[in-house]
RNA sequence: AUCCCCGUAGCUCACCUGGAUAGAGCAAAAGUUUCCUAAACUUUAGGUAGUAGGUUCAAGUCCUAUCGGGGAUACCA
């Protein structure tokens, strides 16, 4: 268990050990640094339970632990604020524990198999800046997850199928005409048909016929003939999907990779196909399944609710099955596959809606068991500078590639050419733009709507992804300079040094909170806390040169710790760590 | 029309379960390099938290109303 937590733990223990009952303990960070590092703010609700006065509460909680070598400076401000300041000796000791094991800086969680379903990702559509929100957030926190002690399978659940792949293919047909995929009279093997086709020009295929189909009622009338088709198992158009499926996964893939995004499973919608049948075999069976204007429904409305909820279809008037079918079904191969505690789906909060009606009706039609955990977390919108969805000139919305190339060209006008191999500057310049890239999506809160300022990443100062890795990169290049690994904490000069003591002792607090909220934004305002500490500590000393050697070893601790910690955080986050910059 | 989210410094965002004097970055102004990587550091300026009520010892945070913006609302995904 954390320092912090247990420390906490034992407060409330003594607390309650002097007569009063309390939950939950307050103790938080102080907001009055010049009045302590911590601060107690119970006595004030206290004080209406018990009917006595705050500031005689506090009084007699302070007066033990003035008593505790934990902790000098006990002070009761206001009406009732309890301040203290953790004692020199208690914070090295601390210190020293986590240099002897990382793990007393973490608070591990009660363990459960976690599916994760984020990503997003459309075959043969451009993987663009909207895409960037899920992948970063739900990678993260999978690896978060994971760091805090869950099982998790992730899996990207591609959009396989559906209305794209008639878009897509109603538009190959008329570039290639003469491909054997749409000869009537072709009776050799689909497969083996020669035809390969480029990621640029899958990217740009589907935008031009999804203009097109819009403007053109016969084009669309094909579209959906060529998607029914294909659901229905048509050789030729699932031949020709098949190959454009992997052209399409490849290119996401690198994609993916390229923002350190990986996944247990790359399965897509249409992976739960042989599952349909069942489920809705299942669904006919058990009487869950409603006729309501010629489509099937499921009734998911409650007594309780306020507003009116839609049913969910699950089978069309035309006899289809759509998105939520599949999603019926996929819910029910991941039980039976996987058997998890909990799913939780990361999507665009626009989804809310359709997801809550989801869970409603695998609840409902017992699907799911009631011990099953659903969540949803919705992420907001990425918008321009203009307050609408983030795209380019001519239109279209940038492509992440592009988006990284952009800023890659920035990076590399800043590389230090000297100090970065010559061999490892491509590489370099492209991990600090993505780190600029993630750090950037990670910092607003998961649900914020927010604006994509390609401009601001140009700057690339401040409270950005290549801030934190050149500091860290510093630290660890003081650290191989100082040749010598006996770190510990004996002496601290009790200025900025002891800021950044503190702030290494909030580290597990935050990754709890960041799991429970599944967002990343504490975790960014954290790291960048701790390197700016850090920083004003290393422009105020000269460590490497410094004298007294318990001051220099326990500086050299301090370096260690935070450039443990921040690798920790950067790795968490999906941030690669250049070797040099 | 109903329901949900947002409104905080010029811009982009934070503020933990209600807690003391609302914080960062960018942009603006000034300064720091014989010295461990200056993509750094220091300092200044910038606020009636959309508006109006209410609850509370205490409200940016909770409740009500209202204005403004965005989103969702059965056969798209």
């Amino acid at each position: 268990m954390s320092i912090i937590k247990e420390l906490k733990n034992e407060l409330k223990e003594l607390i309650t050990n002097i007569g009063y009952d309390i939950e939950e303990l307050t103790f938080v960070e102080s907001s009055r640094k010049d009045l302590g590092d911590y601060q107690i703010n119970d006595a004030m609700r206290l004080a209406s339970v018990y009917h006595e006065n705050p500031r005689d509460i506090a009084t007699k909680i302070a007066d033990i632990l003035k008593k505790d070598s934990r902790f000098t400076n006990v002070n009761i401000a206001g009406p009732g604020f309890i301040n203290l300041t953790l004692s020199s000796y208690f914070l090295q000791t601390s210190l020293n524990k986590i240099l002897d094991d990382f793990t007393t800086n973490i608070d591990q969680v009660e363990p459960k198999k976690i599916m994760m379903d984020y990503g997003g990702a459309n075959i043969a559509k451009t993987l663009h800046v909207g895409h960037l929100r899920s992948a970063n957030i739900g990678e993260a926190i999978k690896r978060l997850a994971k760091y805090l002690g869950h099982e998790v399978i992730s899996d990207v659940h591609f959009g396989d199928i559906g209305r794209q792949s008639g878009m897509v293919i109603s538009e190959i047909k008329r570039r290639y005409p003469t491909l054997d995929y749409f000869n009537q009279d072709f009776n050799g093997n689909y497969d083996e048909i020669d035809f390969t086709i480029t990621p640029d020009e899958l990217g740009e295929i589907y935008p031009t016929a999804n203009i097109a189909a819009k403007n053109d009622e016969a084009r669309m009338q094909e579209v959906t003939e060529i998607t029914a088709e294909l659901e229905k198992g048509n050789k030729s158009y699932t031949a020709l999907w098949n190959k454009i499926k992997e052209v399409s996964i490849e290119d996401i893939k690198a994609v993916y990779q390229d923002i350190n995004t990986t996944f247990d499973l790359y399965e897509g919608e249409s992976t739960c196909y042989p599952y349909i049948p069942k489920v809705i075999d299942y669904l006919e069976k058990n009487h869950y399944l409603k006729e309501s204007e010629d489509a099937k429904v499921i009734d998911i409305k409650e007594e309780t609710d306020n507003s009116p909820m839609p049913p969910l279809v699950v089978i069309k008037s035309n006899g289809a099955t759509l998105y939520a079918t599949r999603e019926l079904a996929t819910m029910y191969s991941r039980i039976e596959r996987f058997n998890p505690d909990e799913i939780w789906y990361f999507a665009d909060s626009r989804q809310s809606l359709y997801f809550e009606q989801v869970f409603r009706a695998v609840k409902k039609t017992k699907i799911a068991s009631d011990h099953l955990k659903l969540g949803f977390y919705g992420f907001g919108t990425m918008n321009g500078t203009d307050g609408k969805p983030f795209k380019t000139r001519d239109g279209n919305v940038m492509s992440l590639k592009e988006l990284i190339q952009i800023l890659t060209e920035e990076t590399t006008k800043r590389l230090n050419k000297e100090r970065v191999d010559q061999d490892k500057q491509e590489e370099t310049a492209k991990k600090i733009a993505i780190s600029a890239l993630k750090y950037a999506d990670l910092i607003p809160y998961r649900e914020t709507d927010y604006v994509f300022d390609p401009q601001k990443f140009v700057s690339l100062d401040g409270k950005t992804g290549p801030y934190l890795l050149y500091s860290t990169i510093r630290m660890k290049s003081l650290l191989y300079k100082a040749e010598r690994k006996d770190y510990a904490v004996t002496k601290l000069m009790n200025k900025s040094d002891r800021t950044v003591a503190l702030e290494l002792l909030k580290f597990p607090q935050i990754l709890t909170k960041c799991l429970e909220e599944k967002s990343l934004n504490e975790l960014t305002d954290y790291i960048y806390k701790l390197t700016s500490s850090y920083n004003t500590f290393y422009n105020e000393n000269r460590i490497l040169t410094e004298e007294n050697n318990s001051l220099k070893i326990s500086w050299l601790a301090l370096t260690f710790l935070v450039y443990t910690t921040n690798k920790k955080i950067l790795e968490i986050l999906g941030i690669s760590l250049p070797e040099k910059m």
